[in-house]
DNA sequence: TCTGGGGTCCTAGGACCC
DNA sequence: TCTGGGGTCCTAGGACCC
């Protein structure tokens, strides 16, 4: 016998959120649950995850909360609860790697897990058993021979399952469906596909090389194509996240109407996020504005430092300078700083390598 | 119905240089 | 007088994901 085959899989637990809230309140399982915001329907804010008894009446992430609590006004609201779901979420990622393999995690409730075996089907239970015993969370596995189609294949296994989608059974899984059902193809680009006779992932298999480049750039266009045959890469990378950028951001329950309250707002988000980045002991070379005006339009505006600096004044400043570039005569609802680090090498972090390119 | 907050990467186009 | 071509840097903004 040779040596057991590498496969990837992708572990995603089932609701989440909505799960570690019930395990903390039990007495609202099977109820319709709602975790959002503040937990306030009034307040602007989203839905960040619901139980699929809410789901069931047409509530899903992303949602406004104010009309997913139109839609199920029995359901309960919570309030996000970040530490609670990260303190869940570590001891999951803790679990998997328990189990000997390499472990690439994603999310707070995914990661894609590298594992050789000739039996995946049997390692995805062991491993939904080993997550289920140690947290009481349930969870959904997909098999692939690379992470795109592993990531893909998780939602045909969900809730609790498993389901194994490689290059034999790709295109009959998902050759007839839409290309916005991709990891990665979203409204836009689907309606932009389309406009070339593209609908199904079939047809962007098959799609030529030439047109796409000529919509979508040199590397989105080679990209789509490959998406559409399931190509990708298949490396399950373990080592230690090295984030790009921090950034804060906030939406305003009154819009600002004053340059002075949106100068305030600049440097307090600005100074957030210059202690996000000195937090890690790197500078920060960029700083980008972020602005949503009323009604809904959205504008940034960046701004490179002579040098990367760790100096708070002068990121706060290039922020402020930044902000009275706005339209003094348009009321502000989100504003949003970001403040991009140095990467430890020195490197410039749009040099390095695209997590796109590497799926 | 009315759209969060935290991230990632890619592309277009102008400025500037040789 | 009309005007090359290639390269890099920078800003602005688009799109996607969880």
């Amino acid at each position: 016998m040779g040596p057991a085959a590498p496969w990837v899989l992708h572990v995603d637990l089932d609701q989440f959120i909505a799960a570690v809230e019930v395990l903390r309140h039990p007495e609202l399982a099977g109820r319709p649950l709602i975790v959002g915001g503040r937990g306030d329907p009034t307040e602007r804010a989203v839905v960040s995850t619901a139980s699929y008894e809410a789901r069931a009446h047409g509530v899903g992430s992303g949602m406004p909360l104010r009309l997913a609590a139109r839609k199920v006004p029995d359901a309960v609201i919570l309030p996000v609860d970040a530490p609670a779901y990260t303190e869940a979420s570590e001891h999951v990622m803790e679990t998997l790697r328990g189990l000997g393999v390499v472990v690439e995690v994603l999310g707070w409730d995914e990661a894609f897990l590298g594992v050789e075996t000739d039996d995946p089907e049997g390692f995805a239970r062991r491993a939904q058993a080993a997550v289920l015993d140690a947290t009481d969370l349930h969870c959904s596995v997909g098999i692939g021979d690379n992470k795109v189609r592993a990531k893909i294949a998780t939602g045909f296994g969900k809730p609790r399952g498993v389901f194994r989608l490689t290059r034999d059974n790709w295109f009959d899984v998902m050759g007839d469906r839409a290309t916005i059902e991709l990891w990665g193809v979203g409204a836009k680009v689907s309606k932009r596909l389309a406009a070339h006779g593209i609908e199904t992932v079939r047809q962007l298999a098959h799609a030529d090389e030439e047109v796409l480049v000529g919509e979508f750039g040199p590397r989105m266009g080679v990209w789509y194509g490959q998406l559409g045959r399931g190509i990708g890469s298949a490396v399950v990378d373990d080592s230690p996240w090295i984030a790009r950028a921090h950034s804060r951001e906030t939406t305003f329950q009154q819009n600002l109407t004053s340059p002075a309250e949106v100068e305030a707002a600049v440097r307090e988000l600005a100074a957030q996020a210059f202690a996000d980045t000195v937090a890690e002991g790197r500078p920060v070379f960029r700083v980008t504005l972020k602005v949503r005006y009323a009604p809904f339009f959205t504008q940034t505006k960046a701004r490179k430092l002579p040098a990367p600096t760790h100096d708070r004044a002068e990121v706060i400043a290039a922020a402020v300078t930044l902000a009275g570039q706005l339209d003094p005569d348009r009321e502000v609802r989100l504003l949003g700083v970001r403040a991009e680090m140095v990467m430890p090498e020195g490197g410039d972090p749009v040099e390095r390598t695209p997590i796109r390119g590497r799926l």
